[in-house]
DNA sequence: TTATAATTACCTGTTAACAGGTATTACAGT
DNA sequence: ACTGTAATACCTGTTAACAGGTAATTATAA
């Protein structure tokens, strides 16, 4: 949108040299786009940042050594004001969930060199971008894909909810008129189905899937 | 980027009439969008929806009756092929994080034409744009904030890890060369402090807050 | 150095969770 | 009419969670 006078300094942080390779001959053509260093990987970022200070990453979600988001992670505690794209070949929401916590923007490998122009200005601009296609907010109302997955009944899902509030089986059974032992029964089926082995990493899948927002 | 043949059809959902004719002037000069209705609140929003289904809402947060949000969550469910995108006179970051999580675009009434234009767009086209002048993703760190705000210690936030990992007292006591019964208090502890009845609203609260990732 | 906070550990109970079954009723799909 | 699945409920245990204390060692900051 707006063209900046100093240009934007973007250091990528990708280890296929050929992926990087690319973005660098394509944002050479930019004016107002600098690729000042790469990185293979998130160790080799966080050392490159000690000397040099980008506007911009952007940052492959998986690397050796360590991936982008613990990346990330690290360099919004350290150097706050430099803005994170991540890019990533696969479109899984829980990735691009990630992402959105973690970073400022989001595209895929497969997008054009117009929409990581795009991109970048607007995350420069001091918005955000996340890219998805198959649109992941309006997936998860009640995540029909995963309940189906795990075939959960709709008794389930529901009591999954009232797990996820804090309900004991006694308070759940109360409130539905069950007898605890229905309850328990059905808490069981879900643990199998979801193959958890406690109430915590019950609740911790049911959040990270939204079948319980 | 890629105007469609049939022009993008809008419904604006807004209870300041001066807005929504600024709004409808503004797009009048561009050709592929095309405001087909007007509602004052959510309701009448909804309302709307029974003859007529637009490609995309633009939807104000904050209206009388039925808000935006509460507006979203429904339309979500019952249409959710319609984009959404917030407009909100506000830029708190609690309200971008509800917009995110129910629309796939969010703006503040502050903005330009052009942004509009851009974000119907950039979300018509399948993506997200979320408006933040203040970045929201970098004002979360770790949660530092709310550690210190509840007084957590390390060994605590340390402890709520494990428990999030789904691991046992006595699992965690092991890993940590501990007593059972220290672990127990420590959960003692963090129970009291974070003012939760149960691991269940552990998990949810720190989830939520980030305490735990 | 001297409080203060953090970490560790223990004791005594009660209640809830979890494991591994069986079984009945009801209803929807073929 | 039949069959599978959903929803209900029960039984028998074991183990973990939770509540309510007390108290000894470290660290660590005033």
């Amino acid at each position: 949108m707006t063209p900046t006078e100093t240009p934007i300094s973007i250091i990528i942080a990708e280890d296929h040299p050929t992926f990087s390779f690319g973005v660098e001959q394509s944002l050479a053509r930019v004016p107002h786009m600098r690729i000042i260093d790469k990185a293979l990987n998130g160790k080799q970022l966080l050392q490159l940042l000690n000397t040099k200070k980008p506007d911009l990453i952007l940052m492959d979600v998986l690397m050796p050594h360590m991936n982008g988001i613990e990346a990330a992670m690290q360099i919004r505690k350290d150097f706050p004001v430099i803005k994170i794209i991540f890019i990533s070949m696969y479109e899984e929401s829980s990735i691009i969930k990630q992402c959105m916590q973690y970073g400022h923007g989001y595209i895929p490998k497969a997008s054009t060199t117009d929409e990581l122009i795009s991109v970048i200005n607007t995350v420069i601009a001091g918005n955000t971008y996340f890219h998805n296609s198959k649109p992941l907010l309006f997936k998860q109302p009640y995540n029909d894909d995963l309940i189906k997955k795990y075939k959960l009944t709709r008794r389930e899902v529901e009591l999954i909810q009232l797990i996820k509030d804090g309900l004991t089986t006694k308070e759940i059974a109360a409130k539905l008129f069950l007898s605890t032992l229905t309850v328990e029964t059905h808490r069981k089926n879900i643990f199998r189905k979801l193959e958890v082995k406690n109430i915590t990493e019950l609740i911790v899948f049911a959040l990270n899937n939204q079948i319980a927002s």
